[in-house]
DNA sequence: AAAGCTATTGGGGGTTTCCCGTATTTTTGA
DNA sequence: TCAAAAATACGGGAAACCCCCAATAGCTTT
């Protein structure tokens, strides 16, 4: 297998595309489509082969809040085929509409993570008999998951918006009051046991939540637990 | 490529080490290893296909805090060949006793993550010439990104099942609402997203804390994304 | 038919958390 | 080197959460 390396394209938004058109052809896959995405940025970057009409629906009816393609698939470790997902009620949504775009609704997405909580979403579809593909997917799968791990590599190592955002970094004493938290303790509890004001043990929460992007203390526990900072308590 | 599914075979650590092999035979590589960890639990599971010796060995000599294999591989995205990591010290010192024990210092090590900070390695080693192995390596590297998916798939999920016996199940509306919780939501918007009395939203909070034994909903999210019933919002 | 679980709503009141400040020390960056 | 930023620490007051209680309804199990 040879990979085109995407460093070595010219820097900008269209080799991505141009990567999974390459993509495409070598397997013949109708189209491919790369979301990567950092649930404690908060940021989604998304490069498709799909046409504008369909990029601008998809966009301008906000399917991006219910694809299921996205938000079931990244919950999962192995490639996820859309046929799994067909009893969703929004996946009916997103691809009654699709098809109107002669999109078909089977393909497979291939998760992939890194180490700071960022999740990358390759997905491939096809318009043929489901025996097709079927046969089809366990001879590129293989191939598929190395592009889904290539991109994602690439995107995050040169996105300068995601890198930036990239580490969050907790002090100390953060990490230390968050896993207290997930412990189960409260504030007054923590800070008797780290023998300071319970005042400051909230004020290291908040840092710890505007860090994780978190709206509450909740999720910045979850994420971080996520990310791998703390572990459940 | 056909998958070998591991959760068909003998229910025992064995079926694992089994699966090594396999895929040992099968890609013409000498050794292959699996190791699973949570890091900020600390834990970590191994399952290898190298002799006794060297297992105990790595075990007394507690190589396992400076495998370069496992702490630097894990915090990347990407396959990691071992020669890109010749120039440290630990390497060094790790393959120059592996040495005696007629293991090659060539080899590969894969990343996959899951969704709750779990982390999967899987290493594959052979002893033969640098082109031949990085001729062999671009063949197979898909297959065993496959494989590495697969294996860690199948290891945190048979955890969830083992562990499950002990674990609570939350009703739809509890897994429902502590999901929202993890995802930032307070009770009042929870309960004007699911159209229901913020009371009510309380008491499913309330119930899911029993059930999970946690003392508060920060520990209880923390807990459910730890089990798996809900994922990071 | 009664018991048990789930889902729903509500009151009252104590507890906890959260947002607004201020201040000192340490670390970082220009 | 010196200023800016981050980490650490503390407090008042408002908001949210949590605990005790009671009540209704549907659905499954015994």
């Amino acid at each position: 297998m040879e990979i085109v390396d995407l460093s070595t394209l010219p820097d900008s938004e269209a080799r991505y595309t141009e990567f999974l058109k390459q993509v495409c052809e070598k397997h013949g896959i109708d189209h491919a489509a790369y979301a990567g995405m950092n649930p404690a940025a908060g940021t989604v970057a998304g490069y498709v082969t799909y046409g504008d009409d369909w990029k601008s629906h998809y966009q301008d009816q906000g399917l991006i809040m219910l694809d299921p393609t996205l938000h079931m698939t990244k919950r999962s470790i192995a490639p996820v085929d859309w046929s799994r997902l067909e009893r969703s009620d929004n996946f009916q949504r997103v691809f009654r509409d699709a098809h109107d775009f002669g999109l078909s609704d089977q393909g497979v997405t291939i998760p992939v993570r890194g180490p700071y909580g960022d999740i990358g979403l390759l997905s491939a579809t096809r318009d043929c008999s489901r025996e097709e593909w079927k046969k089809q997917l366990s001879h590129v799968i293989g191939d598929l998951q190395s592009m889904a791990v290539h991109i994602h590599d690439t995107v995050v190592s040169s996105d300068e918006v995601t890198s930036s955002l990239y580490h969050p970094t907790l002090s100390t004493r953060e990490s230390e009051i968050l896993q207290w938290v997930a412990a189960g303790k409260s504030q007054q509890d923590i800070g008797d046991i780290l023998s300071i004001s319970h005042r400051t043990v909230e004020v290291h929460l908040r840092s710890s939540r505007e860090k994780l992007n978190a709206l509450t203390t909740p999720q910045a526990v979850g994420r971080a637990i996520g990310i791998g900072l703390i572990s459940p308590g």
